[in-house]
DNA sequence: TCTTCATTCTAACAATCATTATATTGTTTT
DNA sequence: AAAACAATATAATGATTGTTAGAATGAAGA
């Protein structure tokens, strides 16, 4: 028999599991960009940087914590977030390390050439500018996973096509660009690339996670 | 120069470094316990059951992790938690462990010898009986921690005092113990002694961090 | 100085990590 | 159906890191 004692030490374990699982940066990073949407192992290792036998081992991990799921596509296996209570967890995860560590502000002021590109409003306020259309927002990343969730009234421009597409952006108002979350640099990319020709240009940090654990709704498809 | 690739994994390694503090379940207990207010190093490594220089090797990552504040008073050090969002880490961390694993749950499940003994009402219906004085609510966790935070409309009623005042309690109406949260023990042993006693007596899983995350208030003092 | 509380140092052991090589699984081709 | 192929998973390795217990060191108070 198990005595209560046991007991607690394995419900502790079990709860460290889970803490394990969010104790590598890789991990973190995979969980990121999985929090825009389902991706296959292959999608996953290249856009963290990690071959593939690496990100299977780190996604075995996060499996065996049960914080993401697969599916399996003909020869590709796709992974997704097993429920929206783990982005959460990131973002929380995330926000208490920004509040504690200095070093972890210092880097991310550091990953912003020009911080007076950061916009300043409040969610509120950007969102009823949005949908009074007095800004543009554009959501940066790859159309994929704009199409899964997105922020209300974005509008997809992808980085990798932003130069093909200029003439459909506005010189006369001010468009504000996100990308994936905090993290992630294709904000910050296309901020300097738009600077570049002349637009107004303003970068926000949240991505879909953030926005929802905001707790503001998403728009899909 | 350090490259934007390089900030970004630095800033993962940096998350990462509050998720390796969330990683060990001794680690976890001493949170759980700095939760309830500040405490020696003895005192925390007496609570979890292990030695002192293994208490201060567990306390030394969580400072290194920005966690936990410390405090000197003559011979001894007091450790806290550094901010409450560090409580409430915890507590996302636990609930998203308990939503995902089913061993966590059967483990839970197992904890509790009389499982019709938990209450069902939702903390706002509790604290409306509480309020009108149709229930009593006893805070079973020592004296020290009662006085820092404990529930509304809660008595101090110690583990360790309850059969010396068994005649403070009401027999016609329905007792609820509550302690340090879903994996302490000490309102599970007061159901018991109190039930053998033949009071209404049930549980709450609610510590005062859980009830606090749900964003109820406190009192305190 | 002696006692108490806490930390540090050391050393053994266990766990985790990235890498390379190998195996599995399902698809496509023949 | 067998063979070749592509996407993942697993196994084995050495390097690194984390855990733990014991002994020694610091720091404050009596």
């Amino acid at each position: 028999m198990t005595t209560k004692q046991e007991l607690k030490a394995l419900v502790y374990e079990k709860v460290a599991q889970i803490g394990k699982a969010l104790s590598s940066p890789k991990r973190l990073e995979l969980l990121d960009l999985l929090a825009q949407g389902e991706k296959s192992v292959e999608i996953l290792a290249n856009e963290a940087g990690i071959d593939k036998q690496l990100a299977s081992a780190h996604l075995k991990a996060l499996r065996e914590a049960r914080l993401v799921n697969t599916r399996r596509e003909g020869k590709y296996i796709f992974y997704r977030l097993s429920a929206q209570s783990v982005s959460r967890l990131c973002v929380n995860l995330r926000e208490t390390a920004e509040e504690h560590l200095v070093e972890l502000r210092d880097a991310l002021a550091q990953m912003t050439s020009q911080p007076e590109t950061l916009i300043s409003e409040t969610r509120e306020v950007l969102l009823e500018k949005a949908r009074k259309g007095e800004i543009v927002v554009i959501d940066v990343r790859p159309t994929t996973e704009f199409n899964i969730a997105h922020l209300p009234y974005a509008r997809s421009m992808p980085l990798t096509e932003i130069e093909q597409r200029l003439a459909e952006l506005p010189r006369d108002k001010e468009i504000v660009a996100y990308c994936r979350g905090p993290f992630c640099l294709l904000s910050e990319d296309a901020v300097a690339m738009l600077g570049a020709h002349g637009f107004h240009i303003k970068r926000m940090l949240d991505g879909v996670s953030e926005w929802e654990a905001a707790g503001l709704s998403l728009e899909h498809g």
